[in-house]
DNA sequence: TGCCCGTGTGGCCACGATTCCACATCGAGG
DNA sequence: CCTCGATGTGGAATCGTGGCCACACGGGCA
């Protein structure tokens, strides 16, 4: 027995065994702790096995904060995205958990919301715990080019908002929008809205330069009344889509520039009676699960959130490695899923 | 100018300033900036304001690794969830990801992917960030067990392994596994089948339960033979689904105990040609996006992820404040949303 | 015998912030 | 004039680890 019912020194019987306690444990000093534990400096065969032996029998845990502040180098990346109930950013955050596990990194993870508010505050708390490397969703330069000018390496993720200054992980938006838009041009339609969301983000300007590219390699004028800026939220794009689908000359076949926009398109479809694809065909930027679960199953661009996920946490240690690299942009090739939402227009084209 | 090419002390320009920079460039003590930033002990205005000032022109953030140390107290939390893919966990983390930004804490968030040895990993590494407490949605309770061993405040979410060893915020899947299989009692069908992944679980063992029950109040006996285990992904539950929808004798309505094992058997009932609701109704526990999407929609117990969320990071800080008040289980109600996918059975009951 | 080297281990400081305590200053009152 | 209290500020210890450096020990060789 060490100590009787008051112990000779440190009052608090319940707090958390340190390296102090190891070493006294063990006969040896804390240096010796330490360099047993680490793997780092000598220790001989027999010394290191007992203490740790010690260390497991006490539950000893070492404090990964105070290990971070004698090293200044932490174990935990920073991640940002902007709506985790959005199963492509949920998609990316798995991604990225496992990307950094398989590191043996920590991830911190938080959802902006879209907020530049939210996001600015948690880009400082991710400062404040001198995470070793940020990857976001950006919605504004704002967050990037902060963490930048404090020296904390970050990777853009999906768009690209600090162009030059960091290193951005996206998927070839105009490529994809391009061949899915022609699909519906090669069925013969010709009046194709592009419901969108914004237009001044590298996605929303990317898908919606391969739409008009689809259109001007096929010879066919677009006609830009159809291109929609609907709302953010789903309830907003269904008001939006319904006007769309009302009007004197609806569109034969609509392209949703993302998911959010694709559920509300369909919900107006199916609310006014329209029948998908005989009356009106549909194709979905972001394949997500339930395109494939409805019938029609939705004809989608897939991005592989997972993928994109390692791809950023690639970059990102590859940006840690080398802080002076000059900025790189990687694009990820999307694919199309074709399913059942797309068929010839139900009147000849003009 | 303070410093020509060579800085007078200190090598790396890049580095980010510490307390000991704003000190100097506001000429006070170290001592006083602390004051001043952090608003705890006495410092003059017109000095406090000073120190602020130079502190946020120096881009000054404090590093919380060190706060933490000095203070013996973090301000983050640890969450662990099963599949950040599945919509349920995806919503949970939002919830609790908005909770705790809103106590200004942050968020380590891993994805423990259903693997006890991975669990067991992220449980070692939230003990060595000395989280303030840790959320997990146990598969196990090997993870609560540790984690209190260490001292550490855990609240189980959505099932309970360590019961009264530690709190648990779960919703009541017991009343809503009974309510919804009442419903279809009352339509008529009596050869119910309940599509479960485990029965181990509180989930699992509720669910079963609150079906069981169903039948009990209404008099019917149940057929054991209905109760199929299909396996946790999609795939072989879909499987399971096949076989059950082939035997000679099929169940007229189906009652799947989570959103995967619903999108298994209806990908099997569309393979397979079985209408919905008319040759087959189903109902499912866990309302996600896609049911609401499909025709008919899937009625469905709807547990909402974000208020559970929230009801979790309110109890993991009233555990936080009394640590050793005794183990709390908080059960949140479920509501059944009612949708198309429920009919009498085709022929009459027995 | 004395020196050197290899093997093992401990002492001590630093990392960046907080906080207790002491002290300096100054005005007022005895 | 001395003391006391109020008002500000700085010094120094501390949190748990890591890692540099010094040093002890023992054996081999000149």
């Amino acid at each position: 027995m060490r100590s009787g019912l008051a112990a000779p020194e440190g009052f608090d019987p319940a707090r958390r065994p340190t390296i102090r306690e190891v070493a006294e444990a063990a006969g040896v000093s804390r240096s010796t702790v330490s360099r047993a534990l680490t793997g780092r400096g000598y220790v001989a065969p027999t010394v290191r096995d007992r203490v740790r032996q010690v260390a497991h029998e006490l539950g000893y845990v070492p404090d990964a904060t105070a290990r971070h502040l004698r090293q200044q180098a932490s174990q935990s990346i920073g991640v940002l995205v902007s709506d985790l109930n959005n199963p492509f950013y949920a998609g990316l955050a798995a991604g990225i958990s496992q990307q950094a596990r398989d590191r043996r990194y920590t991830m911190m993870l938080a959802d902006g919301g879209g907020s530049p508010e939210v996001e600015a505050e948690v880009a400082e708390a991710f400062v404040a715990l001198r995470v070793a490397g940020v990857l976001v969703t950006p919605v504004s330069a704002q967050v990037s080019t902060y963490l930048i000018r404090q020296q904390i390496p970050v990777v853009e993720v999906d768009r690209r908002f600090a162009a030059g200054a960091c290193d951005a992980v996206m998927v070839d938006n105009e490529s994809a929008a391009q061949s899915v838009t022609a699909r519906l041009l090669d069925l013969g339609h010709r009046r194709i809205a592009l419901v969108i969301d914004e237009m001044h983000w590298t996605t929303g300007q990317n898908r919606l330069a391969g739409y008009r590219a689809a259109f001007a390699a096929a010879g066919v004028p677009a006609d830009d009344s159809l291109v929609v800026r609907a709302g953010w939220d789903v309830e907003a794009a269904r008001k939006e889509a319904h006007v769309l689908l009302g009007r004197a000359e609806p569109p034969t076949a609509i392209f949703a520039a993302n998911n959010v926009l694709a559920e509300a398109v369909w919900r107006a479809a199916a609310e006014l009676g329209v029948s998908i694809p005989d009356q009106l065909s549909l194709v979905a930027f972001d394949d997500v699960p339930w395109m494939s679960l409805v019938r029609p199953g939705v004809t989608a661009v897939a991005q592989d959130p997972v993928a994109l996920g390692e791809a950023a946490v690639t970059q990102l240690f590859e940006r840690i490695r080398a802080p002076l690299a000059p900025a790189r942009t990687v694009l990820l090739s999307a694919t199309v899923t074709a399913r059942g939402s797309t068929a010839p227009p139900p009147y000849p084209a003009r």
